[in-house]
DNA sequence: CAAATTATGGACCATATGGTACATATGCGA
DNA sequence: TCGCATATGTACCATATGGTCCATAATTTG
């Protein structure tokens, strides 16, 4: 493919595109401006454009980075942890770390919420990155369920599914404003229900 | 105040306020546009100005309209209720209703997600409105625990909190597009972490 | 009826928006 | 060295945006 023939890019495209993916993630989608993109990702809007074809395939983009990123955090996450239970455990708490400042939430729940089902392409990839996290969170569980800390006669399934729904909420309680005791309140009875 | 001197309106502030804060509710604060709402709110833009001061006093008055509505609507089903708990159970499953075609999720709820701590004013708007339906959640966790459905020493404040946490992540998940199947699944999971 | 008071219609505005066109620059291979 | 292929800078564009201004219309009060 890129045979490198031509003039060579003067911008870094992965270091471009992390950018972008932090900018949408601060802003959301349309709140984004070309303005906004270009400041942050040290092109011109005619590379840009060159480069990743406009506003809404670059958005996709990023939003595929980001799942990318953190399924694989959330892999890894699981693979160290001590017990699918501890990993769940950390996971939700994770939401404390940066609930002082301006959380951003989570990029692909955002989308989801600014978008729905309009734009369909996006509601696709928004739903395609939810079903990667749900995908982890059930073999978190299922560890969980063999180690003894879940029973086992409950749907995996359906228990990640919940996870992740909690997960998004307690965000959004974050973005607005609740303090760190609340949040913590919430996971315990979240966490409780695991348990159930 | 208004001694009705002057020319009369010939629109209904009510009304107009109510086509309002449904634009809102189904395409967001900022991709609302003013044509957007003189359309909806059958007024002119001198009209609109001279009446809500401008896009975000409009706004505003409209996520207070919203709360109120909410809110009594709350408190009216707590009240019919058979049961504290019945009245929770139906309160989750109310999002089963739009869960089909383009649900809109909660205004209070996509505003946080949104604007997060930008605009201040609305950010307390956002949090005061918040603080209000978890208040009507909590008399009916409070209820619940009086009829021996959700066990007396478990902290009715943060119960609450949780109710409202995971509305909002249901409807986030309705809205990115889970099928009825997954949300039922879901909300029997939130249900079950009242009674652990 | 006239004055006071409020409402409305429509023109106008500065700026922002996402996007395109095209000339020019910069590299690689023959 | 020359041409090909890709990248970049600049100018440009149509439209949308939230908002203001002011002349005019419709009431009530004196």
């Amino acid at each position: 493919m890129n045979t490198s023939i031509g003039r060579p890019l003067e911008f870094d495209p992965n270091a471009a595109l992390e950018a972008a993916m932090h900018q949408f993630w601060s802003k959301g989608y349309k709140h984004t401006t070309m303005h906004d993109l270009l400041g942050v990702m040290n092109l011109s809007k005619s590379s840009l454009y060159q480069a990743f074809g406009g506003k809404q395939q670059l958005f996709r983009r990023c939003i595929g980075r980001y799942a990318d990123q953190f399924a694989a955090q959330l892999r890894q996450g699981l693979t160290d942890a001590p017990s699918g239970r501890r990993f769940i455990e950390d996971f939700l708490h994770s939401v404390l770390k940066d609930a002082g400042g301006a959380p951003r939430g989570c990029l692909v729940m955002n989308t989801a919420s600014e978008i729905g089902q309009g734009e369909p392409e996006i509601a696709e990839d928004v739903a395609h990155s939810i079903e990667r996290f749900r995908a982890v969170l059930q073999a978190a569980v299922e560890r969980a369920q063999r180690e003894g800390d879940i029973a086992p006669e409950r749907d995996a399934r359906i228990l990640a599914s919940y996870l992740v729904s909690s997960m998004s909420g307690l965000k959004t309680q974050a973005k607005a404003g609740a303090d760190a005791r609340t949040l913590k309140g919430i996971i315990s009875v979240i966490l409780g229900a695991l348990s159930a």
